[in-house]
RNA sequence: GCAGCCGUAGCUCAGCUGGAUAGAGCGCUGCCCUCCGAAGGCAGAGGUCGUAGGUUCGAAUCCUACCGGUUGCGCCA
């Protein structure tokens, strides 16, 4: 249960009690900054005020006096400008644990998404090349979020869009075709201009020639273009999946845009468009500023981008009569809505920033304003060794590739590392960092807690054979006493709230420093057992006791499991 | 020129979508310690939340302008 949630509900309730139909909407229940001032604070009394005609801390009085009525609550108090802080009883936080350990890494999951279906596309790397670091923290983040929303409830689907139709794909085609002459013993040469120079194209050729022999060596291009558009793109597509695995990324779907442009989507969704008057033959401003050098006044197939919050209406067609981007990713998301997508999540990199408001707009448009669409920019990822910029081998062209990347570290590293900054802020991702074994590591840091837990708990089996047996019942959990026993109690219990607010915001991140508040609290109660032997986890003449923090312990090791589990990071068991 | 994002402690960053005395890690200073499993622990100093206005009971958070950084800016992908 979101334990905030339902005492927001029950704040609601004596409110209604005492003045009947306000609108409730703005009333808050949160953990207060201040531990001090309890558990739950309401600022129920000041929003109200006015509506009910009351002064704040007349009004917090009398729905203080309601609360105090509560089962669950131990302490009421009045503060500051009309603040209600609520305590909790002890009872209350047993319950909790008793909660958590029946949930193991179920725990937190909530129905806030109520099932609705949201579509979130990630990666949709150009299917020419190997991943590359760039790439590694759009995948994560895109896997995480998904995994986050399907934790809060939703129904995710996770999408890739292969952009296989414009004309980097006749580039690549161009490029397995040299490499084709070259499996087949020619001498090519330097790679020419214009082409893909990267050794990663040279399986494609082999396989060529393998399948065809020397057939298409000496037809002319129309021949053999479009097979070999399809081939490399199949081959790269193979690669990118094969890297994505070694990062534990996936997807559910793949969407070919030349499939869709095959299937005569673009041409209805603009169809679509042209019908409700969105599109126009038009000529645009020339950019404020500095002017291309070659820009020129030309008439063009313009979408209404502007009726929908752009700043400039947006081409659709280029000279040569074929679609822009743009087109077919109205096409695309229109498709997304029609399957039922009422909510997308885009994951792009941030030098696609200026892409958000004309895309948004198109959703509008498309949809009527029934869909929408949010956009996750991810900022560039510094790489350093020992606090300096740092390139690795360049064995696959001018890239560190993300292969190279989880070599060197490991795909549970990557994909917490890329988790512990919020999405539009710079991260720097630092190879030494990462593996030392230091507070100030927090994937380190996180992982010893998980495997120190289970430490605890391979000794006490030694101790006694039943010890991490059947989970402790409310009554042996209540020896728990200690404060520092009780907040790292509380602390699990928010874990609900944390995912909600995660999911509702978007934000992954936020995963990552509620786990390692986690880790250090669990720390912390460690530490102190150091100095004080009463508090350790293990009381050689006091079973119950040690039944009870075993309990605890194994919530602890239920919690990071869960939150880990959202990161796709596995929770070992022992450090080595 | 326009648009997006960022600006919080010496450094790297949180800050729960408007709440109470703004937090963490590193670094710094001073004490203590060698552990069920290996990151030592405790305490302390350190902030006009870029600047200036505005909204209100209340602003790091929302609005406006400006400053600094960054990304992008008609057919590229």
């Amino acid at each position: 249960m979101n334990l905030f949630k339902y005492f927001r509900e029950e704040i609601i309730k004596s409110v209604e009690a005492i003045v009947p139909g306000l609108d409730t909407s703005k009333v808050t229940a949160e953990p207060p900054r201040e531990t001090s001032h309890g558990d739950v604070a309401t600022n129920a009394a000041m929003v109200l005020t006015k509506a009910a005609g009351m002064k704040p801390r007349d009004l917090a009085e009398k729905i203080a006096a309601a609360l105090r009525t509560h089962p669950a609550v131990s302490e009421v108090e009045v503060a500051g400008p009309g603040f209600i802080n609520l305590r909790l009883a002890d009872s209350f936080w047993f319950e909790r644990l008793a909660e958590v350990l029946a949930a193991g890494t179920a725990y937190g999951e909530s129905d806030m998404g109520k099932g609705c279906k949201v579509n979130v596309e990630y990666v949709s790397a150009n299917p020419t090349g190997p991943m590359h670091i760039g790439h590694a923290r759009g995948a994560v983040f895109g896997d995480a979020l998904a995994s986050l929303l399907v934790k809060a409830g939703y129904d995710v689907t996770r999408e890739y869009y292969v952009n296989d139709a414009g004309s980097q794909v006749d580039v690549l085609a161009r490029s397995a075709f040299l490499r084709y002459r070259e499996a087949l013993g020619e001498e090519i040469g330097e790679i020419p201009e214009g082409l893909y120079p990267g050794e990663y194209l040279k399986p494609a050729g082999e396989a060529l020639a393998k399948k065809y022999g020397p057939a298409l060596k000496d037809k002319p291009e129309a021949e053999w273009l479009p097979e070999l558009r399809t081939f490399a793109v199949d081959a790269m597509l193979d690669m990118i999946k094969d890297d994505l695995a070694g990062l534990g990324v996936r997807h559910d779907v793949f969407v070919s845009e030349r499939g869709l442009v095959d299937a005569g989507k673009v041409q209805d969704s603009l169809d679509y468009l042209t019908g409700k008057g969105l599109i126009y033959e038009g000529v645009l401003e020339p950019p404020k500023g500095k002017l291309p050098d070659d820009w020129e006044a030309r008439p063009q197939t313009l979408f209404k981008a502007t009726e929908f919050g752009d700043d400039v209406d947006r081409p659709l067609r280029k000279s040569d009569g074929s679609w822009t981007y743009f087109a077919s990713d109205i096409a695309y998301h229109l498709d997304k809505y029609r399957r039922g997508f009422g909510s997308m999540i885009d994951v792009w990199g941030a030098d696609h920033g200026g892409y958000v408001k004309r895309m948004q707009a198109a959703v509008k448009a498309v949809s009527e304003g029934g869909g929408d669409l949010d956009v996750k920019l991810c900022q560039m990822v510094n790489l350093l060794k020992g606090g300096q910029p740092y390139k690795m081998s360049k064995r696959a062209g001018t890239f560190v590739t993300l292969r190279d990347l989880v070599e060197a570290v490991g795909k549970d590293v990557v994909r917490f590392i890329m988790l512990t900054r919020k999405n539009d802020a710079h991260l720097d991702f630092d190879l030494d960092k990462v593996l030392e074994q230091s507070r100030d590591n927090p994937v380190f840091y996180v992982q010893y807690a998980h495997a120190r837990c289970h430490s605890v708990m391979r000794h006490a089996a030694g101790m006694w054979p039943d010890a991490v047996g059947p989970v402790p019942g409310i009554d042996v959990l209540a020896r728990l006493t200690d404060p520092a026993e009780l907040g790292l109690i509380r602390l699990l219990a928010g874990w609900p709230r944390q995912v909600e607010s995660a999911a509702e915001a978007h934000e992954p991140h936020r995963v990552a420093f509620y786990l390692y508040d986690l880790a250090a609290a669990f720390h912390g109660l460690w530490n102190k057992g150091k100095d004080e032997t009463r508090l350790r986890f293990l009381i050689e003449d006091d079973r119950e006791l040690s039944l009870a923090r075993l309990g605890l312990l194994r919530a602890v090791v239920g919690v990071i499991a869960s939150g880990l589990g959202i990161f796709g990071v596995a929770p070992v068991e022992e450090m080595r």
